[in-house]
DNA sequence: TATTTAATCGAACAATTGTATATTAACTAT
DNA sequence: ATAGTTAATATACAATTGTTCGATTAAATA
């Protein structure tokens, strides 16, 4: 399968609208196989040739929203009026910004209903971006890389549960707030 | 449905049994209800007049699990020669000792290929643990701990990574260690 | 013990899945 | 422009799912 070939970029941009599109109308584990093709007006073989479930098609979203959350986290820190710099690395906190920049697809991925993949991928890109950053890099227990990434996430999933009523800048004071705690 | 009734809670054992013999054998995601019932000698009917799908059977397992949890956390601090007990409520710590102890069954709600449902089920257990802590109740930053409970999760995830090698007093170290880091 | 209740069964149903194969259409490279 | 390549198609298949139905039978109850 060349993914160059004409063919194959039509075929994937088709299904990738119309997966976006079924998206908004109902949730991720309903969407069959089945359905996708009939309304993207594919052959089923072509799609079980590119993939092998509707999930495969929603990871290759999944690709490029983690691109952004790396970008995001490398980003100078330009909004950082919370957060005292002595005490907290101020990029770590750009991560809500971007939750909130894809909250659509975070609904997404948060949901139980979904696998439990999507929250692996997730935790393992926030994991891999605190291990590569500078300022924790001196450190030993590494142990502590997958309290610190999950720790985040547990803000994102009440975050998330509260509907997103907060603003990202609001849940950087929480955070801030609770690491004065600790 | 009267749960009490001998034919329901014979079918139930049934499959409970059942479902007990075939997680040895294959991952959770791949067992069938036909499978299931062909291998229980129950009528595929019979299952669904009980339950929606295979994972609701092991949610029931789930519930005992629970339970130990919220019991091992209750439990006297009788293993606590590692933990300094001005600095950290050492009942936290119990719950590894829980997770060694249901070893098998965290090798699947951990897993990638399950439903995220059980996780959060996990989630929802420790927070509300976590939130019923007198030593914590008076702490009013309340997302501090969705924050909580998910990093200790965290290490959970990384411990069952690395294939529960350490030991659950060996875990309180490293809980210890990074909980003086913060 | 006899009667009532309801759990279980057997069978059938449409829908979806996952796979396979031969054919057609579209693309690439020369 | 042509030939060779290969993605896409149409079609068929067995297996599983989720649901429904009346018939059966085991259990509760009086």
């Amino acid at each position: 399968m060349n993914k160059n070939d004409l063919r194959v970029l039509k075929t994937k941009q088709n299904i990738h609208l119309t997966l976006t599109n079924l998206l908004k109308k109902k949730p991720l584990p309903q969407i069959k196989v089945t359905e996708l093709c009939k309304l993207a007006n594919i052959n089923r073989g072509t799609f079980y040739f590119h993939y092998q479930e509707v999930g495969d098609v929603f990871k290759e979203f999944f690709e490029e929203i983690m691109m952004d959350l790396r970008e995001s986290y490398n980003e100078p820190y330009r909004h950082t009026k919370y957060i005292e710099r002595e005490k907290l690395d101020p990029k770590t906190v750009r991560i809500f910004h971007h939750v909130q920049k894809y909250e659509e697809f975070y609904r997404i991925i948060l949901s139980k209903e979904v696998s439990a993949e999507y929250y692996y991928m997730l935790f393992d890109e926030i994991r891999s971006i605190l291990v590569e950053d500078k300022y924790t890099a001196h450190l030993k227990e590494n142990y502590l890389y997958s309290y610190s990434s999950n720790a985040i996430i547990g803000l994102i999933i009440e975050w998330y549960r509260r509907d997103f009523q907060e603003s990202a800048d609001e849940m950087n004071i929480h955070l801030v707030n609770i690491l004065k705690l600790c």
